[in-house]
RNA sequence: GGGCCAGUAGCUCAGUUGGCAGAGCCACCGGCUCAUAACCGGUCGGUCCCAGGUUCGAAUCCUGGCUGGCCUACCA
């Protein structure tokens, strides 16, 4: 039996899950689904990742261990799962003593290797700038910014020798057209590894500065780099390298990510396994973002639904039909409360709801709800349909073959579209009224047996209306029993003689809602506290009084001579030692004129630090709103200085 | 500032190696009655971002712009 190994990253765990995360998790499970009906034995990996220094930090804020921590937020992903029906097959933590033993495994073979020697990490490092440089970046052997010469400074550090493999990775990627995928990405990859020399890959951190994280093997006082840690899940929850999984299901490996974290996955990952002599995976599938529009259903408000809450409302189903068909894989998108109801009205209440509906009923009216056996004789609309119907499903099958769902899904309405004007065509009251029984009866079961062809491919993406839609045709489902590739060539799989539902109502249509708010309070679903995640990071209020936060009057604004968006803005908080200069990221939404004399909310008791070179004693609190920023202040003039509580 | 990608109908997007610009949605008109104001047919709709160039021929290839997105340096 062929198998089929998919992947989604393991999620790191410093925030709580989006809808980028579900977005991933639900191709994920559809592309599962999708070979289980292909007959293949399949496996569905995903997990979080849970070592660094973010980690950390994160815990430290919340008051916890990194472990306590770190439990929490897994949870929090392993119960989104269920909810999206998003059945993996394993979860997988960082954090796992299996895990652990086989990041150390793999860094000891690679190390016995010689391919991880022992140097000095970054050297010239320049004050002004608070980094180190390399040799190439550096001008004249000054820093570029400050035309100073920097400071050799040494930490010493393990290094992972990349670029032994970077012509060998070329090769590979060359040879293998659909290693890296779509296109796009590929292409990236490649002048990205062409346009010049590999950096080797630090990967370790000295404890003294980092203890959260695996032990290298071959020295105890180091910690292994997150990255290089994590991307071994995917072979650690095989078991490599002994184990049954590894080997059923490596050679067929799938990783899916999403953009971001592609040059981790298409460069160190690659290298790391052919240092290890461990084969590549075999294809890594790259998905684009998804940009959260306004809706613009309450200007008044203000408000932006949230995208989980779309499955409250819409429906689960509904929510992962749209973001399989409207994202062209690859690609960004934007979602939009609009767009989700234009596609479940258009594609699902009117073409296959409807479509599913009006055939039942006809059922019902013709032959008292019984599925009637075909007549021998087939017309030529009839077999119009039928092959109508082939190149559907095999348009439908490769696409989503090569992870083009919106254009495998385009695909299959073909047939969906084709039924409905098939009963136009054939008119089924029409034979009906003319006594001509044993016509309609073929024409009927033409429509029942597509209709459960048409069911029976939707699964992968709408696991729940497809088992509705099965059962309304008097089909108990079982995937173990379906075969999508047979699916072209076979006919006559539904039973005759069964009973059908009588009606259906899958995808009722729905209205958008209202674009003015005012008098409806049926629909309040603003307040906290809804969706799952919100046990979430709760902050004790100790944590809030931590913050000192005052009012300011910005006195003076220039712009960061070393930097595009920064601005160097002077408040007055009305402190003897005259007004603190705050470098905030405000370049790219005001002008310096613009800010002069408001007044702001600054948190005043931040840890000074320094942005290129100057000296930032706090933060401006601000709030982004789609392409602008707006500024937090006071309903009403305060006195410099003012604090808030 | 550096790197990568994109710009095609009101909207979302297809357009293989250059060969008469396409689909779905929306809108409008007509048809039908089995059906969820549905379905079926038709109509409307384009300076293929701009300017040059190569070519018998460019949405497609080349050069230079403009606009947008992402990554990155710098958004405490």
């Amino acid at each position: 039996m062929d198998s089929f190994y998919i992947t989604t990253p393991i999620f790191y765990v410093n925030a709580k899950p989006h809808l980028g995360h579900a977005y991933t998790g639900i191709i994920a499970d559809a592309v599962t689904r999708f070979h289980k009906l292909m007959g293949r034995d399949t496996f569905f990996l995903t997990g979080t990742d849970e070592h660094g220094d973010k980690i950390v930090k994160a815990a430290e804020a919340n008051g916890e261990t990194p472990k306590e921590y770190v439990d929490k937020i897994s949870g929090l992903f392993q119960q989104l799962w269920p909810s999206l029906k998003v059945e993996n097959d394993k979860f997988i933590r960082t954090t796992d003593a299996a895990h652990i033993k086989v990041v150390q495994d793999v860094l000891q073979k690679v190390y016995d290797k010689g391919d991880i020697y022992f140097g000095e990490y970054g050297g010239h490092y320049c004050f002004g700038c608070e980094r180190f440089y390399t040799e190439k970046e550096l001008v004249d052997g000054k820093c570029p910014q400050h035309e100073t010469e920097p400071e050799y400074i040494a930490e010493k550090n393990y290094f992972f020798k990349m670029s032994k493999y970077q012509g060998w990775l070329i090769e590979h990627i060359k040879k293998n057209p659909d290693f890296i995928r779509p296109e796009r990405y590929r292409k990236e990859v490649l002048s990205l590894l062409e346009s010049g020399a590999l950096e080797d890959l630090c990967i370790s951190r000295p404890k003294s500065r980092l203890e959260w994280g695996i032990e290298l093997p071959f020295d105890t006082e180091y910690v292994c780099y997150v990255w290089f840690d994590a991307l071994i899940n995917y072979i650690s929850a095989q078991g490599w390298p002994d184990g049954d999984g590894f080997k059923e299901y490596w050679p067929a490996a799938n990783h899916l990510i999403a953009k971001d974290i592609l040059k981790p996955h298409a460069v160190f990952w690659p290298t790391m396994l052919k240092s290890a002599g461990i084969e590549p995976y075999q294809h890594l599938n790259v998905h684009g973002y998804w940009l959260i529009k306004d809706t613009k259903m309450s200007k008044s408000l203000g408000n932006v639904v949230e995208p989980l809450e779309m499955i409250k409302t819409y429906g689960l189903d509904a929510f992962r039909y749209f973001l399989l068909r409207e994202m062209s894989f690859g690609q960004d998108a934007s979602f939009s409360e609009e767009a989700l109801v234009g596609r479940l009205n258009a594609d699902l209440a009117n073409d296959l709801g409807n479509l599913f509906n009006r055939t039942l009923s006809m059922t019902h009216k013709y032959f008292d709800g019984v599925i009637p056996a075909p007549d021998d004789a087939e017309e030529i609309e009839d077999a119009e349909i039928k092959k109508l119907g082939q190149n559907s499903m095999e348009t439908f099958q490769a696409e989503f073959e090569q992870m083009r769902f919106a254009r495998a899904l385009e695909g299959l309405w073909e047939l969906v579209r084709g039924l409905n004007k098939y009963i136009d065509t054939v008119q089924p009251w029409a034979l009906y009224k003319n006594k001509n029984m044993k016509r309609l009866a073929t024409v009927m079961y033409v429509m029942l047996e597509n209709m459960r062809k048409i069911a029976v491919h939707v699964w992968p993406v709408m696991p729940e209306a497809a088992v509705n839609m099965l059962k309304q045709l008097g089909v108990e489902f079982d995937p173990r029993k379906v075969d999508l590739s047979k699916e072209m060539d076979a006919w006559g799989l539904l039973d005759t003689g069964t009973a059908v539902a009588e009606t259906s109502n899958l995808f009722p249509r729905v209205d958008l809602p209202a674009t003015d708010e005012q008098g409806k309070n049926g629909k309040q679903a603003k307040t906290p506290g809804k969706g799952k995640p919100e046990t979430e990071l709760f902050a004790e209020f100790e944590d809030f009084q931590k913050l000192d936060l005052r009012v300011g009057t910005v006195v003076n604004v220039e712009k960061h001579p070393d930097a595009d968006r920064l601005l160097l803005v002077r408040v007055d908080l009305g402190e003897a030692d005259g007004p603190r200069q705050v470098v905030a990221g405000l370049a790219d939404f005001f002008q310096p004129e613009d800010l002069k004399g408001r007044q702001v909310v600054v948190v005043a008791n931040l840890k000074p630090r320094k942005l290129r070179k100057q000296l930032s004693q706090g933060m401006i609190l601000a709030v982004k709103n789609g392409e602008k920023m707006e500024l937090l202040t006071a309903s009403g003039n305060v006195p410099e200085g003012s604090k808030v509580s």
